[in-house]
DNA sequence: TTGTCGGCCAATCGCCGACAA
DNA sequence: TTGTCGGCGATTGGCCGACAA
């Protein structure tokens, strides 16, 4: 846990905040600031420059943004996807009325909030649907005063430091240990002439909560220490604290070490997922052309579902193909150091074309890696910083070369511009594995990995549908495998749903062993004898799968297959193909299809003591 | 607040079961019980009684519940109602989706859950519409076994004792002081030859969090008291706390004293008011025919929206006229009696024509009083309790005279019977006032009334569509009324539902070891020997599981079934075949809706050491 | 029968400088 | 410069019976 200290007085250095910032990723902001005015609601218009900053210490470095005004894309898809991960419907239980997958929208209103469960911060964006927004409008009509536009802090931010707190400073024993230099720089001058100088300190937390410290220098040697009222904080924050200071007074705010499993409040989780049809408020919007709300927890892991409207031109305009390296960074939970990883993009496909075809989510852009329901021994899924992709040269980690002409097997290169895309990778449903070049700490009997891999699909019934290529991905040390302990199956059978029936059947798949015994099974099951096993009679099947993914049933190896499914459906074709809007089945998609295989080989390292981990290329 | 306790393991004295609910108005349920099942997660299809038992205790002695597979009214206009109270958005802003104002549904699950942030407890009940239900429908239609039928514990409740919370009990000073009679019922006995006998007690909440407690018989004189564990015990569950006990050891629950602001967990009122389109779900569910999800809080003083059919019938055949003399009991904040209020209907008038035309919404029914808002000087609006009002003479405290003349102003009494109902009144609209009659606590400086005036039309504009016309009602106080605890049965049976009959028969899985014995049993209960093994006989058997999917009996291993099964169905073949949904594609498809389910064929269990794991033949 | 209190012992809190990394 | 620790006084926790309502 770390500590930051700002004051709003002094403004002259910037490199001190920035190094400030990247040595704060977990821990908590301790600010003061010397502005008057009274204290501001989060509701309220005008946010204290300290709040901003304070908000954006604890949400880390790698957080933008986008500002008012901005116009941003904004895509159902990946809210759908939050929402479902704390949902008991699955995505597919959930409407999407028809949405497009791209909502062009202006930023009315962005409100920096914190969760008042555990401090972590997360915003809300109001938005208004823009349908005069293309995807080919041009940059220039935009003009570029946009362009980078977000709405972080500024680079001179005053005074603030940062201590990771210490055991001693956690303890109920004492007080906190105030590094000298933060003290001169952040509270009140003492009057030193006194035999042991001491002040009491007000400050406010993101809520706006006052916190009372008395701070003393006194010691031998002298130092300075925040004794009475400290402990109390230490408790009700849980043990983990930061602090910001504002208005005058000080500001608390809080940035845990770990990632947090609830980055939004459970109000707003619950209105997510106990509902499945919260999309419905995004369709309204868009035909009553009024605004819709939007809740991000940039600290949580999931994908960034709000894209500034210029990135993704830019995107657009500059494809990532098969073949191009990058690098990217992230946030450990347990180690101070920022990770790097490279790799090369190895395929790339739509990610449900049924319900979302042509969507560009995840497919130009992607986020932050996502760790926080793994244990420290496994990364299971790598996300690209959307912006950061086509950022090189612009102080981000992430380089994009060309295209290299590396290649491996009989991989066709011919990616159509409008469905290449980076894809993500999991380990769960990989066919080989990338050794692990880096441990993460010593101290974690496994080791990490960013696991990378392929699915590769087994079955022609669905050809044409399906782009079934997936991409690589790229590990760092340790090799455990993800084990999904999730089957929670009380059963031994598993349900089977067919469209229009009410009624389901539960099939035991541990007497089968083969997906053409679950046909013959099924259609037993359903009287359908002869309908499954010919896909021209019509007919498709599909799965649930543990995490909620609606799949086709035959792309994974039988028994992985048995290990993931939760729920299978028997659908017509018509029906599906309903989830597949205006999808187009062509050769040229098609081919994706027919590109199996995937190897990847681990690049050497380039890593010197440790801090970058070594980049990993990954080929197919 | 006040202290349950409950023990299982005698059941012989359900006066003082009567009592204590009588007592318990407010407080905490304390309760300890001897049964050995394991614990049990809030989705396991069985319940515990204790747990019930505790549940209801917490909820208090006016909450009554639908039972499983009872008909139901749902109000949406009563449900938005709700959700607007905490939602930023206007009732105007939230589209009704042009619901009917009554959407008859089916009860196809009800949970008793508990706030984990406060204990409160609330339910969820899962609807399925059923359009088939009209409001004509004659009763004699339906039988009246459903009459009265509710969820609420049997009067047979076992030791269970009320305890208002002291100041000792409460402070960090001391302990718990155990009433010595509580102790002797409900606690195991000590070894009273000893010194200072004492014992350790467990007892879980209504989340099934374990407390401990050290119970000592001392002092001089001597009595009970809880001393280690309690103070953690009342600072963890913020000062009021109850307890209820269950499965061999205590258990614990809480209702406090004042009425919660928040009976339902953030995360479950967030999802009805951070999105204002909630109803669409209900809209969704109905086009679907498929099932939709209520949340309610009956703490809380929303009125209900979820009401039995019979009653509703029952309303609407014995419409409440103008001049009807009532009588109606409450539950007030601070006071442990139970209060009584008085009053003439004055008037009647649809709460919102124009966006309810027709809606029976609170017109012909209410809730109880809603004061929580309020400060205890003033009562603004009172409800009535839906089902009491037409209860006379079965216990209830509601009387029904017939109309009175009793009129004022110049207010018509053509009051069309399709239209009538009681309507609340508000305070704040009224144009008179009635005096108060009794003061509710001594050491209040103002003087409790029941708010009861008249809201006066003075706009002709809504002549014609709005008869405006309120009621009111009179203070009584100090005066407690007879307890009507409806008994219910905590089955250890599973209920069966055969198509066509209104009468559900019990069956009790536990004495069967297979399917071949159930279908036997089926059989015999409904008088159908040889229809059910044989398919061709046109009947299919489906089942209802812990997860609310409809499901053919038959596929599951024989255990599995049991521990999943909440209720049985007997089908025609017809009726199944509505259930499902129009989907002809072709005529070889449609064969399979034709044919479905359903004979099974119990094999022999080959199962050795694992009795129960018998594989299962269904065959078509 | 049981609510409140004084007595009293133990545990913890939390402020201090010493000391050393 | 600052993390940890021993010392130690103050506070609180919490078990006891006395006493009286």
């Amino acid at each position: 846990m770390e500590i930051d200290l700002n004051d709003d007085a002094v403004t002259s250095e910037a490199e001190k905040s920035a190094s400030c910032n990247e040595e704060c990723e977990k821990g908590a902001a301790f600010a003061l600031s010397s502005s008057t005015c009274s204290s501001s609601g989060s509701s309220s218009a005008r946010v204290s420059s300290s709040y901003l900053e304070l908000w954006h210490a604890c949400a880390g470095p790698l957080t933008s943004l986008p500002k008012k005004g901005n116009v941003v894309v904004y895509f159902p898809q990946g809210h759908l996807e939050q929402a479902s991960s704390f949902s008991p419907f699955s995505p597919m239980e959930m409407p999407t009325y028809d949405l497009q997958p791209q909502i062009f929208s202006r930023v009315v209103n962005i409100q920096l909030l914190a969760n008042k469960e555990n401090d972590e911060v997360y915003t809300q964006v109001t938005l208004l649907p823009r349908a005069e927004y293309l995807e080919g409008k041009e940059l220039e009509e935009l003009g570029t005063d946009e362009e980078g536009n977000e709405a972080t802090p500024t680079k001179s931010t005053p005074h603030m430091f940062c201590k990771t707190l210490t055991a001693s400073d956690t303890s109920t024993h004492g007080g906190f240990s105030v590094p000298r230099r933060a003290a001169e720089d952040c509270f009140p001058r003492l009057d030193y002439k006194q035999q042991r100088p001491s002040q009491e300190l007000v400050a406010k937390d993101l809520h706006g909560v006052e916190w009372k410290f008395r701070h003393i220098y006194r010691g031998q040697p002298r130092r300075h220490l925040l004794t009475t009222g400290w402990s109390i904080f230490v408790s009700q924050k849980n043990l983990v604290s930061e602090m910001q200071g504002e208005n005058g007074e000080l500001r608390l705010g809080i940035r845990r070490a770990a990632r947090p499993r609830n980055g939004l409040p459970e109000s707003i989780v619950g209105s997510q997922s106990y509902y499945p049809n919260f999309l419905s408020s995004v369709a309204n919007a868009i035909s009553a052309k009024s605004m819709f709300h939007v809740f991000y927890s940039p600290r949580a892991s999931h994908a960034d579902f709000v894209v500034p409207y210029q990135k993704y031109i830019k995107s657009i305009k500059n494809p990532v193909t098969i073949g191009t390296r990058f690098k990217m960074k992230f946030e450990m939970d347990e180690s101070p150091e920022r990770r790097c990883t490279s790799g090369i993009v190895t395929g790339m496909s739509d990610l449900d074309p049924y319900k979302w075809p042509k969507s560009k989510w995840r497919c130009l852009m992607a986020t932050k890696p996502s760790f926080h329901s793994l244990g420290p021994e496994v990364i299971q899924t790598a996300y690209f910083p959307y912006g950061d992709i086509h950022n090189a040269g612009q102080g981000s980690s992430i380089l994009c070369s060309k295209p290299t002409n590396f290649q491996r097997e009989n991989i066709p290169f011919n990616t159509p511009s409008t469905q290449s895309g980076i894809m993500r990778n999991e380990v769960g449903r990989s066919d080989i594995t990338i050794p692990n070049e880096q441990k993460l700490q010593d101290n974690i009997s496994g080791t990490a990995s960013l696991g990378a891999n392929m699915r590769i699909p087994k079955d022609d019934n669905f050809k044409g549908q399906v782009k079934a290529c997936k991409l690589f991905g790229i590990s760092l040390s340790g090799e455990t495998t993800a084990q999904n302990l999730q089957n929670s199956a009380k059963r031994s059978c598993t349900k089977v749903h067919k469209q229009g029936s009410l009624v389901g059947r539960a099939i035991d798949l541990s007497r089968l062993s083969s997906y053409n015994d679950l046909l013959i099974e099924l259609e037993r099951l359903f009287s359908m004898e002869g309908l499954l096993i010919d896909p021209n009679k019509g007919w498709r099947i599909l799965y649930t799968d543990s995490e909620n993914d609606i799949m086709v049933v035959g792309d994974d190896p039988w028994h992985e297959f048995c290990d993931v499914v939760s729920k299978i459906h028997i659908h017509t074709q018509d029906e599906v193909e309903k989830m597949t809007i205006g999808m187009m089945i062509n050769d040229d998609t098609q081919s994706c299809l027919e590109q199996a295989p995937v190897t990847m080989e681990a690049s050497k390292s380039s890593s010197v003591g440790q801090p970058d981990s070594s980049p990993t290329v990954v080929r197919m």
